[in-house]
Parts: structure tokens; C-alpha cells; sequence
DNA sequence: ATAAAGCCGAGTGAAACGGTAGGGTTTAAC
DNA sequence: GTTAAACCCTACCGTTTCACTCGGCTTTAT
């Protein structure tokens, strides 16, 4: 039940392109310094958000990345999605119905089922925009902090 | 963010006790034939649920696993914890405060304590005694569904 | 032309997972 | 008081995933 670093960079980075949205597309190296990860491995979870759609990119010199709708269109949801495939906590709660040959006779099934609700809830509600609303009055809240 | 077996199997294995709650020791072997768990690997699940005071155990022959307390009385979260060490999403959402060094700039911590809260709600509201119960009756309706 | 950017596949060390093996020690039952 | 059924314990092992790196390619503004 860990929470992979994958999915903490992406949508760190995610917010990253969120603040600067609308600014025209920002580079890799931008995103990677200011979160401080890794520029080669942040690129592959780029990647992973580029073919889910979720961000466009300019190639060529002075390119970069962008997102390809408001942040507050785009759900966590989308973002973990993306980044790992599936955000379901075990096969056979997902509406794929990967189920187990003696899934009706599970009897941890009803638990996954009610867990798995309250996660999709919180990660269907709560937008990237939301995260970066946050964000900013966090980083506000810490530069006052060290003025005073 | 995928769920082991370890609590899978674990959670099925103390459900199997809860179901023979009050009638003495159950072998080892027993619990993994019903539950189709191999007898080695269930033996390390219940060391740890052992050590961390949900079963007790009897030597010798006729001996076994039992629960120490009513299965009303044990929280799926308790028996996850033992077998998992920790139900914490990422480090840095625990009471213990192994917080990164930059947490409060991280925007994803936000998100991650919503739903480390929301699932601490599930995990510690639901017991095995809900979980047994629940799957009791799921055993009657096939028998029901076989029969007719 | 060139340098700055994204694109892409492959590789790698460490850890965890899921499971196995093989020996102990205890104890009820005969 | 032997024996067999049960728990106790440590170590190992193959596979997968994670987190990350490397090196080369293509695109494009300047």
C-alpha cells in the first residue's frame, strides 16, 4: 500500500506546469530544478503524461512541456493514472472486472471494494488546480514567515 | 499504491479463525487448505500477527493459532499493520512525523493526507467480526444459489 | 549552422514480493 | 516414553518493480 515516488514527482511536476499555465510551454530542465528531481528520470514520466494526453510538448529549441487543459479540468485521478497504470489497490475491484476465479468467496473482497471507493472519491474530486491553489498560498505563507 | 497478498492472505487466514472463534486451536494446515494459501508462506504471516499480539498459539500436537480477542473486538487496520508494518500511504503522513525535509513546500502532501485519512477511517472502522459475518453469508447464498 | 530542447530504448543496482527448504522444539495421544 | 503432529526459526531464491542513468537521435528557434 505505498504510494510510489513515481506518482509524487509527476504531479509535482504536474503543478509545476499548472502555475506557469497559459506562459507558453516550459522546459524539462525548468520543472526538474525547481522540484528538485531528476531531469533524465522526470522525462520518462513525462512521457507517461504525454501519451496519456495529458500534457503537449514543443520540440525544438525553447520548447518544453505544457498542459493540454485548465488545471482545474484535470483530475489526480488522471494524473496517478497515467503515471501508473491504474490506481486500483488490488485486479479485482476495477471496472474491468479482472476478478479472481474465488473472488465471491473472498472475504477481504468487500473491504478492497469499500476502500477502493473512498480512494477514487478523493482522487476524482480533487483537481490538479486545486493542489496548486494550495500550493501558492503554502509558498506565500513561508515567505511571510521568513520576513517577519 | 497496490495491495499485497501478504494482506490479502492474512486477512483471510484471520477471518478463518474468526470463524472457529471460541472452539480451540486451529492448524495451521487447516486455515491454508480452506484459504488455498501455501503452508510455508502463511506460517511467516502468522509469525507476525503472533508478534504483534492478534493470535495466540498452542504446541505441541492438537495444537494451533487462535485470536486473542473477539473478532468484533480486532480492526482490519490492527491485523493490516502487523502484516505490513505500516498502513501509511508515503512516510510522511504518519503520526511518527518522518516528514521529508521539504514537506511543506511538497505539493502532493495536501492530497496524500486526505486520503491517508480517509482510508485510517475505513481501515479502523471495519473489524473482522464485519468481515467474517459478510462472508458467512456470501458462503450460505451460493449453497442457496447450488442448490436450487 | 548550431545549440537547446524533446524523443527513445536499453541497462542497472537495490529492494520487496511471493514462496520454498530444512532444520529445530514442544506436547498430546497411544 | 515413543511417536507423530503441530508450531518455531533462519536462510535462501527467482522474479518483479522501483528509481534512476546513459547514450544517441530528431526537431527547431535563433
Amino acid at each position: 500500500m505505498k504510494f510510489s515516488t513515481k506518482g509524487t514527482y509527476g504531479l509535482r511536476a504536474v503543478v509545476e506546469l499548472a502555475i506557469r499555465y497559459g506562459e507558453g510551454p516550459v522546459s524539462l530542465a525548468a520543472v526538474a530544478a525547481e522540484q528538485g528531481i531528476s531531469e533524465a528520470y522526470l522525462e520518462q514520466l513525462m512521457r507517461s503524461l504525454k501519451k496519456a494526453g495529458l500534457v503537449a510538448t514543443a520540440r525544438g529549441k525553447s520548447g518544453g512541456y505544457l498542459l493540454t487543459k485548465e488545471p482545474e479540468m484535470i483530475s489526480v485521478g488522471e494524473v496517478l493514472r497515467a503515471l501508473e497504470g491504474s490506481t486500483d489497490i488490488v485486479d479485482c475491484v476495477g471496472s474491468e472486472a479482472n476478478v479472481c476465479e474465488n473472488a465471491c468467496t473472498c472475504s477481504a473482497r468487500p473491504l478492497f471494494l469499500k476502500l477502493q471507493s473512498r480512494i477514487n472519491a478523493v482522487l476524482d474530486e480533487t483537481t490538479v488546480g486545486e493542489l496548486t491553489e494550495d500550493h501558492i498560498e503554502q509558498k506565500k505563507r513561508i515567505e511571510h514567515a521568513r520576513l517577519s
